[in-house]
RNA sequence: GGCCCCAUAGGCUAAUGGUAGACCAUCUCGUUUACACCGAGCAGACCCAAGUUCGAUUCUUGGUGGGGCCACCA
């Protein structure tokens, strides 16, 4: 090969170059740093939901995360000392499978402390350096030293204490009671973990004896039978008034229960008398407390049924199932069998069907101030505004103390030992923290109460959620030896930023704890993002194949593309991946390169200096500018990043680049002293502004142009820390630019109609009117439309 | 069953009590002092019904469709 034949060097706009190089600029000069040292400068300080590492960066991060850091950046251009820090949740469940599946482990063949030393390993090594890679190559203007793990010594010690106080305050408790059970996971799981999924079950018929009299119940459990307490009908029901108060033997156990009414016994469903085990749903729960009924447990934690059910001990609760149902039939006991499909809530996680199983559950009681919880959520600023019914619904409907243990072996532990002898309960004190009761002693060598010297640890770890709920408090702690310390220690953050999903979780908890802690919300203002849906409208899964991996994305099309198209969609609103957004702001980036290129191609001989006067279609332009950096400014402060990047980027191609750029070109060309330098000057600071305004939204591009052409006259390091254009409240738009730009409009419509090109010479004739309006503009006019001849008349386009 | 959001051209979206503005795609024409990743231009849309109104895409109610949350689910 020849030197010639070599490829030749890329002219235009390379991303691929300029993203990873301006990336590195940003971490080796410290754009993005958190000035702990400044207490005069206003705050501005993101709390952002800590993402679970299991993987990769996803387009569901991206899409939250971009539309984040618009904000984050155009405040901190605003003046503020932006506070954006970054974290990770790596303590709950996800982790723990993570690790089991990669390292090939499990965890219960290792201690707790092997376990969770191997976790935080394997995460901290093989994980989040590519995932921060990810996020930093996207762009997030994040404060990369200001960094927590939801597993780290801090957070645990702030999650234990959290727990600690809270117990003091009377908020928690321990108690015995039925709890959601997932018998896969072998942990209690949350109200908020549920998942509905239709399942296809068998109705079965069965007979009850009451004497030589049959009493049919219909049921999708037989299994449950031997623990059943009781039956119940509806009062109203006529079919069953005469057996009200007698007793059913409960078939293949031979055991009687009483007939009971209840209203909720509903005669239009099965046979209209059912029977209530405990526990078989939740509804019998509710009963079980209501009528104070036997309990009766069927089910052992781990899926299998309790000795209570005689020669079905031992088998899962499928096998019962069927054994029961076989048998049924041979007695006759079975009369009907029915298909349905019903829902059935299992675990979100594995997806299978929840228990209630009888334990012991430490809870923090919350039931009693549901009104206190409504009012809290009030003080929040939400957008976009609607959301807030998320949460005040999510209030109104909780039915269950929130059940904070979980019985998994990875987790912040409860800082609790219980008395051998008399259960007293003993935590740990605070300066000890974080403990594991598993390896550490407790606080005192002998129970208050009872004198005894014998400790039994709790084992349990505190529910994921216990902990990220406390992310203020974390991010508070981690600037804790810094001067800023004293100014940010009691106030709210100013926002947390998160996807609608969570709203009941992370919000809600995070809430919560706030207000019973210190009496105060964490956050002045919830930011409520959408989700980023496949291009099929749904949600993307692998099972569906719908989804894109943002890193080939980015690596096609750059990362200030990738997040044009974060920018497309409203405050809030889902949004089917818009491929075609891609195309769009790949365009704007290419457009925005050689503009610039065109524009400081002709200001080699400006040198910074103002006009004497202004030309008047310059002034009237920059009247325009004006208008669009106050409307474009008003959108950011609404977080309507969406309407803010619209505005922009169409002033950009139609007013600057189509029209502004033409109509100056000849008087730049040919003309020379304040004619021309003011057109330079325009340029110069319409270019700047349109550049700063997209800066949030597209930071590398409109960093590479500030570097080559801005820096030297500007003087800031980044136009990332460069102040945000200023607009002039009283600028009045007059008629004369949209006239000119109407006749300009009119001309280019009549030359393409007579198929010549743009720069076809034409005679011009222009009514008195327009004439008087156009003014001084009039030069311009005929210039951009190269007009030779000019007379006033009716309007008309003659070609030379 | 209760609640929330959405419904505009082929696709994605915007504004508005007086019938709608972009973008992508299509089509036509043009193209050399930034840009064929270009320019100019044509064509194309307010889910249905009732009500309020001089007038509704916009407000109200109901319906239909899509998304979500909650409850029920013997």
């Amino acid at each position: 090969m020849t030197k010639t034949q070599q490829k030749p060097k890329k002219k235009g706009y390379d991303f691929t170059e300029v993203e990873p190089r301006i990336m590195q600029f940003w971490e080796k000069e410290k754009i993005f740093k958190f000035n702990t040292t400044n207490t005069e400068k206003e705050i501005f300080s993101f709390d952002t939901p800590p993402p679970t590492i299991s993987g990769r960066l996803h387009m569901g991060h991206v899409f939250g995360d971009a539309q984040q850091d618009f904000i984050a950046r155009y405040k901190r251009m605003k003046g503020f000392n932006v506070l954006n820090p970054f974290g990770t949740d790596n303590n709950g469940l996800p982790t723990l499978k993570l690790v089991e599946k990669e390292k090939k482990v499990n965890s219960k063949d290792m201690t707790r402390e092997e376990f969770i030393e191997l976790c935080q390993k394997t995460i901290k090594e093989e994980f989040i350096p590519q995932f921060l890679n990810d996020a930093k190559r996207l762009g997030i203007s994040a404060d990369w030293d200001i960094f927590y793990s939801t597993i780290d010594r801090r957070s645990r010690r702030i999650s234990q204490k959290s727990f600690i106080d809270l117990y003091k305050m009377g908020r928690e408790y321990r108690t015995e009671c039925p709890s959601l059970w997932c018998t896969k996971c072998q942990t209690t799981i949350a109200q908020v973990e549920l998942e509905d999924v239709d399942k296809n079950t068998i109705f079965n018929d069965i007979v009850f004896k009451i004497g030589n009299q049959d009493l049919i119940i219909s049921t999708t459990r037989p299994e449950l039978l031997p623990a059943c307490v009781c039956v119940f009908v509806n009062k109203s029901d006529k079919r069953y008034k005469d057996i009200i108060g007698k007793k059913a033997k409960v078939p293949l156990f031979d055991f009687e229960v009483p007939i009971l009414t209840d209203e909720k016994a509903d005669p239009e469903k099965g046979s209209g008398a059912v029977m209530c085990c405990t526990f078989g749903d939740q509804t019998d729960m509710e009963w079980q407390k209501e009528y104070q009924l036997e309990i009766k447990e069927a089910i052992t934690p781990n899926g299998k049924m309790t000795s209570l059910t005689g020669k079905y001990e031992g088998m899962k609760i499928e096998e019962a199932r069927e054994e029961i149902i076989k048998d049924l039939k041979n007695a006759k006991l079975l009369i009907k069998q029915e298909k349905i499909n019903h829902s059935v809530n299992v675990h979100e996680r594995c997806g299978t069907p929840i228990e209630f199983i009888n334990s012991k559950q430490w809870f923090v009681k919350y039931l009693d101030i549901k009104e206190d919880m409504i009012k809290w959520g009030e003080k929040v600023k939400w957008y976009p505004e609607y959301m807030q019914h998320r949460y005040t619904n999510w209030v109104k409907g909780l039915k269950w103390d929130w059940c904070i243990s979980r019985q998994i072996p990875f987790g912040i532990p409860f800082p609790v030992w219980y008395c051998k002898d008399c259960n007293e309960i003993i935590v740990a004190n605070e300066k000890d923290l974080p403990v594991d009761p598993l390896e550490d002693k407790p606080p005192i060598k002998n129970c208050p109460k009872c004198n005894s010297s014998e400790f039994v640890p709790e084992k349990d770890i505190m529910n994921t959620w216990a902990t990220s709920s406390l992310t203020p408090e974390i991010i508070k702690d981690l600037l804790k030896d810094t001067k800023i310390y004293n100014k940010i220690k009691n106030e709210p953050m100013s926002i947390r930023r998160n996807g609608h999903d969570i709203i009941t979780f992370w919000d809600f908890n995070s809430i919560l704890k706030s207000q019973l802690h210190h009496k105060k919300n964490p956050w002045n203002t919830l930011m409520i993002n959408g989700w980023m849906l496949g291009k099929d409208g749904k949600k993307m899964a692998k099972s569906r194949g719908n989804g894109v991996a943002p890193q080939d994305t980015i690596e096609q099309w750059g990362s200030d593309a990738l997040r044009f198209l974060c920018a497309t969609s409203k405050l809030g609103e889902d949004l089917s991946f818009p491929e075609a957004e891609l195309t769009a702001g790949k365009k704007t980036i290419t457009k925005l390169w050689n503009a610039s290129k065109f524009v400081f191609m002709n200001l080699e001989d400006y040198n910074d200096r103002k006009p004497e006067k202004l030309e008047k279609i310059d002034d009237e332009f920059l009247k325009h500018l004006d208008n669009l950096v106050e409307s474009v400014t008003t959108h950011f402060e609404d977080y309507n990043y969406s309407y803010a990047k619209d505005n922009i980027e169409r002033f950009f191609w139609s007013d600057f680049a189509d029209n502004y750029i033409e109509i100056v070109k000849k008087r730049i060309y040919n003309e020379s002293g304040d004619k021309k330098l003011s057109a330079q000057y325009v340029l110069y600071k319409s270019l700047l502004t349109i550049l700063k305004l997209f800066a949030p939204i597209m930071p590398f591009i409109t960093e590479e142009i500030y570097q080559i052409y801005f820096k030297k006259t500007e003087g800031d390091k980044s136009i990332h820390i460069s102040n945000w254009p200023e607009f002039n409240r009283k600028a009045k738009i007059s008629e004369t630019f949209n006239r000119f730009v109407e006749v300009l409009s009119k001309v280019r419509h009549a030359k393409t109609v007579a198929q010549k090109s743009m720069n076809s010479e034409i005679s011009l004739t222009l009514d008195k009117d327009t004439v008087k309006k156009l003014g001084e503009t009039l030069q311009d006019l005929q210039d951009v439309t190269n007009t030779k001849k000019f007379k006033e008349g009716e309007f008309k386009v003659e070609f030379i």
